[in-house]
DNA sequence: TCACTTCTGTACCGAGCGGTATAGTCGAGG
DNA sequence: CCTCGACTATACCGCTCGGTACAGAAGTGA
């Protein structure tokens, strides 16, 4: 909305989107309770006046940060389910998951999972925005594989709830490897397994495999 | 050892196992940076110096909690790689697992990975501690898989490594899942979709589940 | 140039943190 | 029965936490 305002006094010297970035860096590093109001603003290069008066309070600066992560770090994923094939959307969004999960620019793992899976009863509403989030990753998976489903590209019998919380929980579990350093090659080989079971589940719609 | 001293002073008016299943049910649900020594003690039942005489520090506290949970509550898990086959194997891991993180009487999920998949730099340690936990199940689990690969129990090309950590990623998304409020049902939804899938893969050791 | 507005930087706030000194309590051995 | 030693309880330590008051700096519009 209004962020082309014609600025009435001082301009910020810093970019909203860019100190974002940094703090999720340090949350994704560190975790919700471990990010220290210092760390963050050391990471932002901000003082903590100029962060309280454009984010509010550490809180609202999670949930932001969170956010942007949400659009920039987990986009190919999202864009992983337009794949033709329910076959070959879990296999490119698992593919995708692991190259995030370990790529370079950023730190190893997935801030929906380190920045606090289990918090202070103070803080529980953190975990509560985590949860949402995978939760909105796992529905979009099931919308994607429940379409699957309706156009016969599903085995018979195969739940779509069921299947979309297997493999979110394969990335989920990933992301937990990778937070603590398991390597790119690590977590392809895992899917590699992974795909050579769903595709002996379904052979039909999987590329040939054959052993 | 010396648990049978012929006690010099005053008694001690608690059990250091009970008080150390309580502190890792804190840590459990908090996580190690939410777990204050005020939340600990009330939990505990004891006051801060008869829990640092007897533990020592914060760390050293987690270190045994984490030990003792560990020999508790992930005895099931181990004893279900006892199993015959490979596949009886995994599924059992499996089950065992989704029930641990599901079930009455101590918090959802998994201490391993709640306890602080990140932390600050300076409780870098107890990630590393918890990641060394879940490093030594996948290693039994691996070592287990590979054990079958000798006896022709797995199917040829698949990687006993791959494969372990594909299933200790599975159950470590189950965790995740289970943190955030997953019911057992829907995780033995899930183990049901990956059993189907490992069975499909490997039809001979599996028992009769053709559609 | 000058008011006006918003930003920046320092210095600080009360609260809670992990950890401990000290004094009193209580059970066992001589 | 009394001394001894390890226990318990209160009250406190320095430090860091998340958050803020205040003064000075700096762009904009008149």
């Amino acid at each position: 909305m209004g962020a082309e305002t014609p600025t009435p006094g001082r301009p910020r010297t810093f970019d909203e989107q860019t100190v974002l970035d940094r703090a999720a860096e340090v949350f994704w590093q560190q975790g919700y309770e471990g990010a220290s109001l210092s760390s963050l603003t050391k990471a932002m290069g901000i003082n903590r006046p100029s962060l309280y008066a454009a984010f509010g309070s550490k809180e609202e600066l999670f949930k932001r940060a969170f956010d942007r992560y949400h659009e920039t770090n987990l986009a190919n994923a999202r864009a992983a389910l337009e794949q033709p094939t329910a076959y070959a959307a879990i296999e490119a969004f698992l593919r995708a998951s692991a190259d995030n999960l370990t790529a370079g620019g950023h730190p190893a793992g997935c801030l929906s999972i380190q920045g606090g899976l289990a918090c202070s009863p103070e803080n529980a509403r953190i975990s509560e925005i985590l949860a949402a989030g995978r939760a909105a990753t796992e529905a979009a998976l099931e919308a994607r594989l429940s379409r699957a489903a309706k156009e016969g590209d599903l085995p018979d019998g195969l739940d779509s709830r069921a299947l979309a919380r297997f493999v979110m929980a394969l990335s989920e579990g990933h992301a937990v490897h990778a937070a603590a350093g398991a390597s790119r090659e690590d977590l392809q080989a895992s899917v590699d397994v992974a795909m050579r079971a769903v595709a002996a589940l379904h052979p039909g719609s999987a590329p040939a495999a054959s052993a």
